[in-house]
DNA sequence: CAATTCCTTCATGGCTCCTTCATGATTCCT
DNA sequence: AGGAATCATGAAGGAGCCATGAAGGAATTG
């Protein structure tokens, strides 16, 4: 899954921006300003920064400077206005691309994509997923189980869908929990547990003796083949 | 209007597809195996493959890797069973997504409308849209409700616009945020609650218990299948 | 420029879901 | 086989999320 660093110093933008990439099957971190991203970008090594150029503490176009050289990484630009300026500068200074606000997020994907494309392929996630007699549709976020309906929670959704993405693949509970909680890392891992829990008590026949979501001793769970 | 090439050796599914695609829209070219369907492709540049894997004379896969360095294209693939391996090596090589035999006529629009707006080639949302005893005119603006008319504000109609485009899908309040106000983002997530509550009041029999505009817990909302 | 409609914001209450923890069962290692 | 780690299970408190009502302000209209 493809790494997007979000930098932004207005709170509810970087929110939007997070939610909605994140349904977009991206991994998301926020900074709020070029010092926290600098920090984050050396820390995390996004695949992609989404970066807005007017900002405190440090500018989007210092901190771009200063990371590009460090390690080369395909960089969208926020413009607030048409700056002819910035804009010019950000692109010789190693921006892919750049965007205006206000923008809409389905150009902001279709850009993303694009750039991402450019720089290296991502496999996509299907749209729908199906094994043994279960089918999950990520669109309508609707799971049956033998032509039976089931009602999932948000997180027990999640889980499902990473896990039936690779099937057979063993999931560690860090990596589980990251998908589920998008790694607010608050968590216990041992959380991860007891959503398996309510997932299989919802899509088993038999959840004593489950028959997709299996057990991995001692790493944590997988779909089937177990 | 868009174009899509139908790549299968079954001479019936062919037809099928090619008939049923018609109406709904689409400009639909075959071709019957990977070494024809390369030279269409070449000739005709169509906007989306839909690609058997199994076929004699050329593999899909096989075609998949040559054309897609050729020419970028959103592909569909078609798959007999679920083939593990075949599936992430086609998703590798660059198909958007993959659907398994038998499959649904509708879910295959769905999936073809699905693919095409991911990677920025909609098609046309209808002038006119219907759904349970809804029907929505883009162009007149009239919404009614059972031969009820029905007077919408702008955020409300277009909110039902999105969400009746694709019945079923969950849409994140990002998403939706940003059909209602192109994203000028000054607004907070929370307010198309309250345009759906609005909304609710004025399209639903009993808004306690919608039956059109449904609530995504954790997510967002949708049009029917709540 | 005034009037009206519409949009946004906020607080509140109810409900769903997540997390935590304790305990018992299972698996693994020696 | 015994001991130690790991996992399953149940229940409860709390956090997060959604519906609702109301009010001020922005935008639109005439």
């Amino acid at each position: 899954m493809k790494r997007i660093l979000v930098v932004d110093d207005e709170e509810r933008l970087r929110m939007l921006l997070q939610s909605y990439l994140r349904q977009e099957g991206f991994e998301v971190i926020t900074a709020a300003n070029g010092r926290d991203a600098l920090f984050c970008a050396r820390q995390e090594q996004p695949d992609l920064i989404l970066l807005d150029i007017m900002m405190p503490e440090m500018d989007g176009l210092i901190f771009l400077g200063i990371f590009q050289k460090e390690r080369p990484t395909p960089i969208l630009l926020l413009t607030a206005k048409v700056e002819e300026q910035e804009r010019v500068v950000g692109l010789e200074l190693g921006a892919d691309d750049y965007i205006t606000k206000p923008f809409s997020l389905r150009e902001l994907t279709a850009r993303i994509r694009a750039v991402l494309r450019r720089t290296g392929q991502a496999p996509p996630v299907p749209e729908q997923l199906r094994a043994e007699d279960i089918t999950l549709d990520r669109s309508t976020r609707l799971v049956t189980v033998g032509s039976q309906r089931v009602d999932l929670t948000p997180s027990e959704f999640d889980l499902l869908t990473a896990l039936m993405a690779y099937p057979g693949r063993a999931f560690t509970r860090a990596e589980l929990l990251d998908r589920v909680q998008g790694m607010a890392y608050e968590g216990y891992e041992r959380t991860i547990d007891v959503h398996i829990r309510n997932l299989r008590a919802k899509i088993e026949p038999d959840p004593r003796h489950p028959r997709y979501v299996g057990t991995v001793y001692g790493i944590g769970y997988r779909f089937a083949q177990s």
